[in-house]
DNA sequence: CCAGTGCTGCTACCC
DNA sequence: GCAGCACTGG
């Protein structure tokens, strides 16, 4: 019990946990207790009385809603914190629908889409209408959908909106309405939401029902939204209609992090809040807990560029730090080396943990060469983010039998399975039964259940597949009432075939895939076991999956280097961060480049990124980089030139020059590379790196027995000559850094990059390397 | 009906 | 550099 929690806090917090009945907004800066705030806001909450009942908080991930619930609980006794309901806008809201869907004509245990689900949706209605794919770009016709949508713009809205039409008369698709409505109907005939429903639709609960809201109102005396810079007009909606009973509100933001306008987010709802509520208080959160000196510096330099935003001076009483380097290197794959190799050093003279370091990317795809590199070097990795476990091939297509046992009506799920693992049930078939359910205006299924009824045109050896079929998923869906979700989902697993699939041979993916299955099957059964939820449904299971992120996965306690797009890093923070790919067109991306308003929206994530580090950044970017598998020239992004010079080291040439001299001469290359601390500290302290590509030592990582290994080498073993960050002289080619090593004794291979910006592979016995 | 193959288009970020 | 798809031959 932590009752002194009063005195943890400096003035303006204490204000921010004190000041509980009203409209409140807290602007607050980077690294500022953000969560310390929240988390002793409700806690104080419940000690002054109020029941936790009475508590929403809407957090950005299910994670953050966890660990702060933890928290409370800490504080204030776990038994107290119990009935707070805490967690996303999606989960909340897909709970309260489940609870009153049948008032919106929605199955309790309606299907939740993801993205793909929609884009499959969206892309067989554009084949059916017969249009244009290339024209018609699923993905770009669904994108329209959900910001539409966001904004709480109907189809029967569009059809009375000419400005709408205009616009995609004008973007060359005067068809989008008309599959907009298709789509619309698509998922509400098979029972599904897409993620912009479960707002959407709540929205249109709360409008259409007031004695729904009026519940609603009553229960949630207190509302509390986290990241408010992020939230869209659809989530902006439903807390205004909840709050307007008590005006309890309370929302936290930074609008300095707004990082999701991609997304609908809509900056001016934080911008906007003192208009909304006329005597909402403003609480500041200025002072900087996390990062040095430097680092706060440089990130208010770089914010300041930007135009539209709250007043506001962040600022920290933490050590001055180090100024940040910012490396050039030739390529991508050099890029990867380089981070790697400091990393390896960092972690060696410094006595470091793996853990204490993040890469953080602009996008997914530029994971791939860090992988590499930090794999050659044998430092243990995580990738957040890119294909999420449920996204696979064979997760998914379980998930659309499980589906389908408690909605049949979900038409997406059902043409997923019908034919896998195959038995014989292929497109005619499946064309037959679209056009029979479709004159008649019925699902798939309902056909399905019976198809001697509705007459369709197949033979009868089809119609005994057809048959088969329906009692199979019939069974289950019977079943799924009877036994609980791990039995049926074994049940699932085996009558369907699918294990006997894998099973037929023993092709490493098909036992990487068994193994996926078998992780399913175990998430399921831990799913079954949980004791703080009530509704143990199938349809609860796969609630949570599909609103279940990469960021909210359990962090086992291993020690690992992060990877992540910036997006991702939200919220969280490293001692070590480094920040790569700052080239422009990729940060800040291309798309970028049409307006203001998105240039600034590129800015402020690199303020994100810059501010989740506690000591040290270190930024990098490639002159060449690999995209769509092809090699493309790149220009350092301008944010580097944005940074203020005071924070980035004074040896560092001009950014300018770099740009009209785009080879350095040798001089300035050991300028920067001295400035960063590469250099052959490690010989004083007598450790050495360990002999790259090394598949063992991704486990055995232990300093020590890495250094044993190393002195127990062969005397002429090449590789004891020389080791990563060292720098060398070469006859012809001059001073240059060891970038990478690989190889024993005569086969030994040396990376090393020199001063002409090329980094050149050469065997160790031939080029007669000179350390200098 | 199905499995194998070649082509295309894409890649920004996420609930 | 890959995934999803359309096409083709069995």
């Amino acid at each position: 019990m932590q009752e002194d929690y009063l005195a943890q806090l400096n003035p303006s917090q204490k204000e921010a946990v004190l000041y509980t009945e009203g409209p409140l907004m807290i602007i607050a800066g980077a690294g500022s207790g953000k969560t310390r705030v929240l988390t002793y806001r409700i806690a104080h909450l419940v000690k002054k009385g109020v029941d936790s009942y009475n508590i929403l908080s809407l957090t950005f991930t299910n994670k953050a809603a966890k660990e702060m619930k933890e928290r409370i609980g800490k504080v204030i006794g776990k038994g107290e914190s119990k009935n707070l309901w805490m967690g996303t806008f999606h989960s909340v809201f897909s709970k309260i629908l489940r609870f009153e869907a049948d008032k919106l004509g929605y199955p309790n245990s309606f299907t939740i889409y993801d993205s793909d689900d929609s884009k499959k949706v969206v892309g067989r209605i554009i084949k059916d209408l017969s249009l244009d794919k290339d024209v018609y770009k699923a993905a770009q016709i669904q994108s329209r959908i959900s910001s539409l949508k966001n904004n709480l713009i109907t189809v029967k809205a569009y059809w009375g909106n000419a400005e709408y039409q205009e616009q995609d008369s004008a973007a060359q698709r005067p068809q989008f309405g008309k599959i907009y409505e298709l789509y619309t109907q698509a998922c509400f005939k098979s029972g599904a939401m897409d993620f912009d429903d479960l707002l959407l639709k709540t929205n249109e609960l709360f409008h259409k029902f007031p004695e729904v809201l009026m519940k609603y109102q009553t229960r949630f005396k207190y509302v509390l939204v986290d990241e408010y810079q992020d939230t869209n007009h659809s989530q902006y909606l439903i807390i205004k209609a909840l709050a307007s009973r008590f005006e309890n509100i309370c929302v936290v933001g930074d609008d300095a992090q707004s990082i999701y306008a991609f997304r609908g987010a809509n900056i001016y709802n934080i911008l906007n809040f003192q208009k909304d509520y006329k005597d909402a208080k403003m609480i500041r959160l200025e002072q900087n807990y996390r990062s040095t000196k430097n680092i706060v510096g440089a990130a208010n330099s770089i914010i300041k560029h930007n135009s539209k935003q709250l007043k506001k001076e962040v600022w920290t009483d933490n050590d001055p730090g180090d100024q940040i380097p910012v490396f050039k290197t030739t390529s991508d794959a050099e890029e990867g080396m380089l981070v790697s190799s400091m990393i390896f050093e960092e972690i060696h003279r410094n006595q470091q943990k793996n853990k204490d370091f993040a890469i953080l990317y602009r996008t997914n795809s530029q994971s791939r060469s860090i992988e590499e590199a930090l794999r050659k070097r044998g430092i243990p990795y995580r990738i957040y983010g890119g294909l999420s476990f449920y996204q696979r091939k064979e997760i998914k297509d379980i998930l659309a039998y499980m589906k389908l046992a408690v909605n049949t009506r979900d038409n997406e799920a059902l043409r997923r399975v019908i034919n896998y693992p195959a038995r014989g049930i292929g497109q005619t078939t499946l064309d037959k039964l679209a056009i029979t359910a479709s004159n008649q205006d019925k699902n798939l299924w309902d056909i399905i259940e019976m198809p001697e009824l509705y007459q369709v045109p197949v033979n009868k050896g089809t119609m005994t597949k057809l048959t088969q079929f329906g009692l199979m998923i019939k069974a289950f869906g019977e079943e799924s009432k009877r036994i609980d979700a791990y039995l049926l989902t074994k049940m699932i697993l085996e009558r369907t075939g699918i294990v006997r699939e894998f099973q037929k041979e023993n092709t490493p993916e098909n036992i990487s895939r068994l193994d996926n299955l078998e992780e399913l099957l175990n998430a399921v059964k831990e799913f079954s076991e949980r004791e703080d939820i009530e509704d143990k449904s199938l349809s609860v299971f796969m609630e949570d999956v599909a609103l279940l992120t990469d960021s909210d996965k359990e962090l086992d306690d291993d020690d690992h280097v992060s990877l992540m797009t910036i997006h991702q890093s939200k919220g969280l923070e490293y001692p070590n961060v480094f920040i790569v790919g700052l080239e422009e067109d990729l940060f800040p991306s291309q798309m970028s480049a049409h307006s203001r308003a998105d240039l600034e929206e590129e800015r402020r994530l690199f303020y994100v990124a810059l501010t989740r580090a506690e000591k040290k950044v270190v930024l990098s970017y490639a002159l060449t980089r690999y995209r769509w598998g092809k090699l493309n020239d790149c220009e350092p992004s301008r944010f580097i030139d944005e940074i203020g010079t005071e924070f980035l080291d004074i040896q560092f040439p001009s950014f300018q020059k770099i740009r009209a001299n785009n080879s350095l001469n040798s001089e300035s290359t050991e300028k920067i590379f001295q400035q960063a601390g590469i250099k052959s500290k490690l010989l004083k302290k007598g450790v050495k790196p360990k002999p790259a590509v090394n598949e063992a030592g991704i486990k055995s990582r232990n300093l020590k027995k890495v250094s044993q290994v190393q002195q127990a080498a062969p005397i002429g073993d090449f590789l004891t000559s020389f080791e990563v960050g060292m720098k060398v002289s070469h006859h012809k080619f001059g001073a240059g850094v060891v970038m990478e090593m690989e190889g024993l004794g005569a086969n030994a291979k040396i990376t090393v990059l020199f001063g002409d910006g090329q980094s050149r592979k050469l065997f160790v016995k031939f080029a007669k390397l000179v350390r200098v």
